[in-house]
DNA sequence: CTGATAATGTACTAAGTAGTACAGTATTGT
DNA sequence: ACAATACTGTACTACTTAGTACATTATCAG
């Protein structure tokens, strides 16, 4: 994840093969979420993508390779829609959090993220760091920069809030609590709630709890 | 899941056959939980309980049926341990909450609660009507008598809660941020905090948030 | 004890699929 | 244009594994 994709195969030295290789990720990246890594076979995918498997094997070097270099590569798009800022504007706090909770609601409730965190979930019981890095640069960082944005309305005295991760936690697991409820086919919420009539209800009374 | 177990294969009609199909489902449990289906095979199950192929495609008539009878004893199991009463008793709202939260926090990561979380997960690609009823007998039951126990200290005049399903959602998802923190490996909150010095601190800040 | 039925071990089949060898074709710098 | 090199299609192998046929052995009611 630091060198952007080295591992596995070698890398393509011509436009066309950077191309090919391009066009095997788009492929294999909507199999694979689609259907799960077990559920595709690199048949399938050379079908969908044309060529041949010889070419999987020389950028990828086997069917985890494949995959690995697929999440590489949604990993950066998601962290880079991640990226928020962590300084208080000068607003009220009920509007900073509104406005941060609906973006990461965005986010992490797209389908494509929906399909993408059961994936990652799935591989974390052979190989737990790669969960655990889209974890730490995911949620967990939208958990430190909600925390980070209370700590600074804490010394602004717009609230009392002494353990800012703590709180910080509460607010943003309501959303990986919705994301987990569409990734088993129901609606996002308990009640056919509209996502801005429930943030504002949840998000006045969590502010409330810090005054 | 309404009938026990009835669809697959056929009954075992001797004393034998019920020890055999019960081993055989004991043994199941552990390697799928542990691994995952897609990496168990048969093979693997027939070691290490003993006997054949034949017996298991006699009870459970494939695979999948086999996951099946699996699942549908592991939710029995579950589900009963999620027997909460949901009428407030005559303690202050915060040591009920406290007390609640504990024992769905005990009941959520149990190591193999969590693995069964992640096979539930799986499974949903494929069919997610279980996945469904595993979510409204599991967290979702949790949220509705957290809900029930808000909506009467409301009544009660202890609070004021418009939305008592809301508030729930905001406290019970907590417990589903921890599980899904110890699914890939992570400890269970953000920072190495007890449970219990969490629980106190979230729970005070969420009922100030309804005075 | 005995016949009927249930359970199970052996030994297979059939199919799918990860991965490879190699020869032929496209690309590219000069 | 022409090597040199990168790419890719064909055609395979080796292996795993879900599922089955059938003969043998255990169980059990009367």
């Amino acid at each position: 994840m630091t060198s952007t994709t080295t591992s596995g195969g070698q890398q393509p030295q011509t436009r066309r093969g950077i191309q090919r290789r391009d066009a095997i990720l788009q492929v294999a990246e909507e199999k694979f979420l689609a259907h799960g890594m077990h559920d595709v076979s690199l048949d399938t995918v050379v079908e969908a993508v044309g060529g041949s498997k010889a070419t999987i094997y020389q950028y990828f070097g086997s069917k985890q390779g494949l995959l690995d270099a697929m999440i590489a590569r949604r990993c950066e798009r998601f962290f880079a829609e991640m990226n928020f800022s962590d300084t208080l504007p000068d607003q009220p706090l009920y509007e900073v959090l509104l406005e941060r909770t609906r973006r990461l609601y965005q986010a992490f409730t797209a389908p494509d993220n929906v399909a993408f965190s059961r994936l990652i979930m799935n591989e974390s019981q052979r190989d737990s760091t790669l969960a655990q890095q889209a974890y730490e640069r995911g949620i967990g960082r939208g958990i430190r920069q909600v925390a980070s944005l209370l700590e600074q309305a804490h010394q602004r005295g717009e609230i009392v809030c002494s353990e800012p991760m703590m709180s910080a936690a509460m607010l943003v697991s309501i959303i990986r609590h919705s994301q987990w409820r569409l990734l088993v086919g129901l609606p996002p919420f308990e009640s056919s709630y509209e996502p801005d009539r429930f943030f504002e209800y949840t998000i006045s009374q969590f502010i409330r709890g810090m005054q």
